[in-house]
DNA sequence: CATTTGACTTGTG
DNA sequence: CCACAAGCCAAAT
């Protein structure tokens, strides 16, 4: 079967560490999609809430959740993020501190 | 096949 | 820091 550029970028959002998070535009590019940060958006948007996959480590480019503050995905994720020892400031995440750029 | 849409990014003011 | 615009590109309609 042919892997699909959905199963790529799920590969890659798997290899994210705990602890550390990811942007589109990275994920995309790690999964060989370079400027595909919106297919990346995309693809998640149809993960099921339950999804196994550690959605909640992609982030955007400003290290800020792409939902609306207070939103039910925005808390969500921003918990998920704090269960990994992620810590915010203003809703908004360092990603000098936490960006994964790759292995 | 043309148009719209979207969990994006970067630049400008 | 916030708002707006343009660029980008795959999937949906």
């Amino acid at each position: 079967m042919t892997p699909t550029n959905r199963e790529r970028v799920w590969q890659v959002i798997h290899s994210i560490p705990a602890g550390k998070v990811c942007t589109y535009g990275r994920v995309a590019e790690m999964a060989g999609l370079p400027r595909q940060a919106r297919a990346v958006g995309r693809y998640l948007s149809e993960l099921p809430k339950d999804s196994k996959i550690p959605w909640f480590r992609v982030i955007n480019s400003q290290g800020k959740l792409s939902f609306e503050v207070g939103s039910d995905r925005f808390v969500t994720q921003k918990l998920k993020l704090q269960d990994e020892n992620i810590a915010f400031s203003n809703n908004k995440v360092n990603l000098k501190t936490y960006l994964w750029q790759g292995e």
